[in-house]
DNA sequence: AGTTGTGTTGAAGA
DNA sequence: ATCTTCAACACAAC
């Protein structure tokens, strides 16, 4: 379940591995995903563009393409994405630019080529079930002027539900998407600061300030990036309960909880992130913030902080936990 | 073996 | 408007 710091792990990740890297070929075999092209369009699209960067908003991806283009990804519930790649034989640079305009064409070869994968471990994750649902391929090259030598990878993306959203449009169009527009502020960004964060929770209208403060986390349109696992898990650093109403919050725990926020996603993304069930980061591997979860998916089981048995609740139709005893 | 729970988001219904 | 429910989909657990 990709929140803002498993998707932040995969961004850094593609920042890392295939920036600069030219997209010559995609497959898929579930174009219901790709939103707004048939997949003839979309190939024709994003063929020989190259990537320039990535970025994110919330649990939304981004990655820039040369020409203007921007291929836009939401990973919903189970979709992860995969960099694999595969030596080449040296060869030669112009005969390498040679093979890989004829990339389009020469599926069916490449196919039955030799692949060796990327991870340098000794453990081969992609081989994982959790990483076996791979729905869609972009094919890249990847060309190093200065060592004359160019190699095949691909993006692929495993997506066991088929809930995940491919968007492939112009940058400026896909950045005016009505469900990008009112996305709230970032929960990382700079621009959500402790005062913005005591706006959003104490808004002079009934129903936010009466609406339960886990709600409240979780909306994208408000704050951008928390999902079911790290709204519990801020609220019980934060001590405060997931059923207080919003406009109680005082403003001591108001910056209480904003700091736990801020500690709460910084760790998670230094470990990687949480993987509870599908998520995995480029190279298939888990995450590990599973490991130190607190209160999510503990119901059942004593608290860690005051030996109190852990609830779950319904709020907003999802399961929330918390320590009855611990959070106020 | 059929039912239920899982969680993100958008759309449909009230 | 604003709230709730459901659908998209696959699979594990009961």
């Amino acid at each position: 379940m990709p929140e803002l710091p498993e998707v932040e792990t995969v961004v850094s990740d593609l920042n890392q591995k295939i920036v600069g890297d030219t997209i010559v070929d995609f497959w898929s075999d579930w174009t219901k995903t790709i939103k707004n092209l048939s997949l003839k369009k979309f190939k024709r699209d994003i063929r020989n563009r190259k990537i320039l960067r990535a970025r994110r908003i919330g649990k939304n991806i981004f990655i820039d393409l040369s020409g203007g283009k921007t291929l836009y990804i939401h990973l919903k519930m189970t979709g992860h994405l995969l960099i694999k790649s595969e030596i080449l034989n040296p060869k030669s640079l112009p005969e390498m630019l040679r093979i890989s305009k004829q990339a389009g064409e020469t599926n069916s070869k490449s196919k039955n080529q030799k692949t060796t994968n990327y991870s340098l471990s000794t453990t081969n994750y992609f081989n994982d079930r959790v990483n076996q649902y791979i729905h869609h391929i972009w094919k890249l090259k990847s060309c190093s002027m200065k060592h004359k030598t160019c190699s095949k990878k691909t993006l692929e993306f495993s997506d066991m539900r088929k809930f995940a959203k491919i968007v492939l449009d112009d940058t400026e169009k896909i950045n005016n998407l009505p469900e990008i527009k009112k996305l709230g502020v970032d929960a990382m960004s700079r621009e959500f600061t402790l005062k913005k964060f005591q706006e959003i929770i104490s808004k002079k209208s009934v129903s936010r300030r009466s609406k339960p403060i886990g709600i409240i986390l979780m909306e994208q349109e408000l704050i951008a990036g928390i999902g079911n696992i790290y709204r519990s898990e801020i609220l019980f650093e934060s001590r405060i309960s997931p059923l207080r109403k919003s406009g109680k919050i005082t403003k001591k725990e108001a910056k209480k909880l904003y700091q736990s926020i801020q500690k709460v996603l910084k760790k998670a993304i230094r470990m990687r992130g949480t993987s509870d069930s599908d998520y995995r980061d480029t190279a298939g591997m888990a995450g590990n913030f599973q490991k130190v979860l607190q209160v999510y998916r503990k119901d059942k089981k004593v608290c860690l902080n005051c030996g109190i048995i852990i609830k779950r609740l319904k709020l907003g139709q999802r399961n929330a936990f918390f320590c009855p005893q611990c959070q106020k």
